[in-house]
Parts: C-alpha cells; structure tokens; sequence
DNA sequence: TAATGATTCTATGAATCTATAGAATAGCGG
DNA sequence: CCGCTATTCTATAGATTCATAGAATCATTA
C-alpha cells in the first residue's frame, strides 16, 4: 500500500481524480467505464483500483473536489467586513471562476452526484446547503442595509443566483469558446441592473 | 406490425414514452436498464422492443416529446400581439408550467441529450435554438419599446432566463414539494423587479 | 548490487446489459 | 367458435463492465 503518502502517489491520484472529472463529464458516471478513465491517465483499468476503492469512490472524490475549494472561498466572501454589493459581485466572480479552473470536476458534482449513495451524498449536501445560506445571508445584509428591496424573498434570491451561475457555467465547461469574464461581467451587470432601466437614478 | 397505428398502440406507446422519461430521469440515460423501463411500465424487458428499435430511440422520442410542446406554446407567445411585459410573464409561466406536466421528460431532455448521436441531436437544437431566439425577439422588442434599457444584451438575457426556469424546473422536478405557482409568481416578480429596489417608481 | 516496497500490468470471474428470435397469449372480426 | 393479427413472453447470444488476484516492473535505499 502507499504508507507514506508518498509524493508520488498524492500526484497520481491528483491525476486520478482529474481524469475521472473529466471523464465523468463528457460521458456522465453511468456512461463512463474504468477503462475510459485508466486510458485517460495512460494507464490500464485495473491499475486504477489502485487510487480508488471502486468507480463510485471515484465519483465521490471528484464531486467532493470540486466544491471543496468553492465553498471555502464562499465563506471568505460572505464573512468579509465589504459592503453587500461587492460581496455579491465577488460571490458571482467566484462561483464562474470555480467553473473555469476545475470546470469539469464543479460540472460532475452538479450533475452526477445524485448517483452517489445517500450516505455519501449528505457530506456534499452539507457543503451545498453551507453555500446556499452563505449566500442568503448575503442578501438579507443587503436587505437590511436598504440596498435591496424590503420583503425581497431572500431563499429564494440566492437559489436564483446559484441557478444563473450554473446555468452559464455548464455552458462555458460545454462550450469553451466563451469568455469566462464577459460572462462574469454580465451576469454582475444584470444582477445589479436588471432588464429594465435604472429609472431614475444615474 | 403495428400496420393500422391502432389506438391501442398509441396509448401503450405514449405510455412508454413516458415510462422512459420517468425512469431515465430518475436514474440517467446510462444508468437506466431496458428491464427498468419495461418494468415500470408492467412488461418484461424483451417486449419493450415492440415499441422502441432500441434504447437510444426510447431516450429520442422522450427529448422530442419533453420539448416539443414546449416550444410550440413559445411560437404562439412570441407571436402574439400583446406587450413585451406581457410575454415574458407568458414565457416563463409556460416554461415552468411544462416542467410541472411533463416534467421528467423535459429534464432528460435537457440533462441526457448529449448522449444520443449528433445525427439525432440536431433536431433538438434547432429546436432548442428556436426557442432561444423567440425568447431573444421578445427582449429586443423591450428594448425597442424602451421597456428595457437601451444596450441590454439580448441573448445573454435570454439565455439567462432560461437558465433560471431550468434551474428551479430541476428543483420542481427534484423535490415535488414546491410550489409551482409561486415559483413562477417569483420568477416573474425577480425578472421585472430585480433584486434593486425600484428607487423612483411606485 | 541486493532488497524492499510502490506502482502497474495481465488475466479472469461473475454479473449485467442490449437486442433478437421464436413461442405463447389476447382480442377482434367473421 | 375460428382465424388472424397485435401484443407480450421466454430464452439466449454476445458484448461489456466492475472488481480482484497475483505476477511483473520500477525506484529507492541500504
């Protein structure tokens, strides 16, 4: 076994887990074989039971990297002395950036982790219930504070953003032409702009 | 052979049709069995073959009929005469209104059509794109009414809305404890509304 | 170089799945 | 009731898959 955690085997099973991400994305977890995986990484299929106890480990691991990272820088930026309007901007920047460096891994999570048994689906539910109320946390400062309109469902607001943010992220990981930071840019000017026109203000 | 295209076929045929849907929504268009869909539908594996040339035709005709309705409605709205308010309201209510009657086929439709051939996913798009562009003409007969505000993105706006009434169609679909009325009054509420308070206006 | 442990390979068992073929049943018209 | 067709069933071939076991290779260190 890798008693020592060793440095190489750390990198490997990095490497492990990125190529399922991948794999897992192009194909979904039910269309996607070992074997689609182990040939990503260059190696053969059994070889990969070396890094993963079975292919539903795999899925788990991926699922759990990609909102790992996601939901700490969450917790930054909701816990962050700035006021609503820069805390909301920063939450879109990263939740679109996340979908950019480990698009695939944010992507298998999104899409796939209902395949998990639901044992191991209560630990990202967690981080994903975690996520939400950060970010409802965020609107209901912006409430208080008189940036937002009174009475503004705040649950519900924040599933919004996380939906739009989802939305346009499955489209720049299936799409890779788009440009990350326009998308970023425009999804910040319509949620502080909206569709119709600042009336009567600048 | 089913030369007359008895009513009965019919019936069973739908009825198939939408056993797949259930169950290719529940569980994936990979992770779901033909013995599955059979059984869901009270016959045995072999004997769905009478309806389906095979599993890739069943996941097919379910994205066709998820779809298809759902974008003739959106002709009929897009083409009437009333106001650009007016419209958008429509467009979302039939848009979660869909996902309420005919939910799991529009899920698969929009999360397992990737996995059929290109040959047949063609039809879809260009479904799919139709429907985009109906929904961009709406915004950008808002714009020309001034509506909305000048230099609105339309097709970043539309997209967006359609990614928002996917978004909660997912959750409808998911957790069929939602309300679908008061996700559509709130969709609407957070599209001409948004999230700012209307600082001048009543 | 020899030895030890880490990593990968080959080979395979057992299960599952799609699709087909032909037999059986059900239902309808005469 | 008979015959015909529509519908469903049983049985199975052939392919694929996950996971395991044990052999082989590689790297490191003594």
């Amino acid at each position: 076994m890798q008693n020592p955690e060793s440095p190489k085997y750390q990198q490997q099973k990095l490497a492990a887990i990125r190529a399922a991400a991948a794999v897992f994305a192009r194909k979904g977890f039910h269309g996607a074989s070992t074997t689609d995986i182990a040939s990503e990484m260059g190696i053969k299929q059994g070889s990969l039971y070396y890094y993963f106890k079975s292919k539903e480990e795999a899925l788990a691991e991926v699922c759990l990297y990609g909102i790992r990272e996601y939901v700490q820088r969450m917790e930054e930026i909701a816990t962050s002395e700035q006021p609503f309007e820069a805390r909301l901007l920063a939450t879109v920047t990263s939740h679109l950036s996340s979908y950019r460096e480990k698009n695939e891994a944010l992507k298998v999570h999104n899409d796939e982790r209902l395949y998990l048994p639901e044992i191991k689906r209560i630990k990202l539910k967690q981080l994903g219930s975690h996520y939400r109320e950060l970010l409802e946390g965020i609107f209901e400062d912006g409430v208080r504070d008189g940036a937002l309109r009174e009475g503004l469902d705040c649950h519900f607001a924040a599933q919004s953003v996380i939906g739009i943010c989802n939305a346009w992220g499955e489209l720049i990981v299936r799409d890779n032409e788009l440009d990350v930071f326009e998308v970023i840019q425009k999804v910040n000017d319509l949620l502080l702009n909206g569709f119709v026109p600042p009336k009567a203000t600048a």
